[in-house]
DNA sequence: TTCTTTAATCGTATATTTGCGATATAAGAT
DNA sequence: ATCTTATATCGCAAATATACGATTAAAGAA
């Protein structure tokens, strides 16, 4: 194999793919929720509400973070998270659309 | 590490991280717009079009299709791929809905 | 200054994904 | 019956993801 091919592909594809990857673990989509239902941000509440090590959230909060899908501020010795609900949004309608054009012209399956 | 925790999660949880887990590599985002935008199914067609072999390509195919995001039935030397439109909506307005509720109550960022 | 608390990072083990070539399969064509 | 064509599957290598314990870092409390 040796490498990637992901940069093959159009931006906009690769772009819905990492928004779609960072989605891709229950673990994540579990911390999405938690941090969407509280007014503030939490932090290591996180840790006691999932199944896992707080090492391994902090790892999922990472990759959300990196996916631009939340934002995290470091006070010290806690840190901050919350939803980057622009960035959302602007994957969610992405993503919608991407089908939703096609979907009219072509709703009957074939098999 | 050792093992998965991914059941510890609810179902809804594993179902829409498996959804996005199917659209999280752009040849898989690629493929689905190839189907959307013809009216029959196609096959071989993919391969040309993608920059990837024939068999990471039909490996691509059957995760699509374990994932329930496709139809496809085997025609002896060829096949029929097209899109579950059915299955694609249902997916698709879960995992908006999922925060379109919260949203409302929660739009002000914290950090 | 030292202790405590909270979270990030490091190191590591294992599992999964991605990719390809080679091979197998299955049906129609010759 | 053999050849051709189109796909799926196998076997393998490399890269990534998942998970955890241990360690580090950073700031406030004692």
């Amino acid at each position: 194999m040796a490498f990637h091919k992901k940069e093959e592909f159009s931006q906009k594809e690769q772009d819905l793919a990492n928004f779609a990857k960072a989605m891709s673990h229950p673990a994540r989509i579990a911390i999405l929720k938690v941090l969407a239902q509280r007014n503030e941000c939490i932090c290591g509440e996180i840790v006691d509400i999932l199944p896992l090590a707080q090492s391994t959230v902090s790892q999922h909060l990472k990759e959300l973070k990196n996916a631009g899908l939340i934002n995290g501020t470091v006070d010290g010795p806690r840190s901050c998270y919350c939803i980057n609900w622009k960035a959302f949004e602007k994957f969610n309608s992405e993503f919608t659309s991407l089908f939703n054009n096609l979907k009219v012209k072509n709703e009957k399956a074939c098999c």
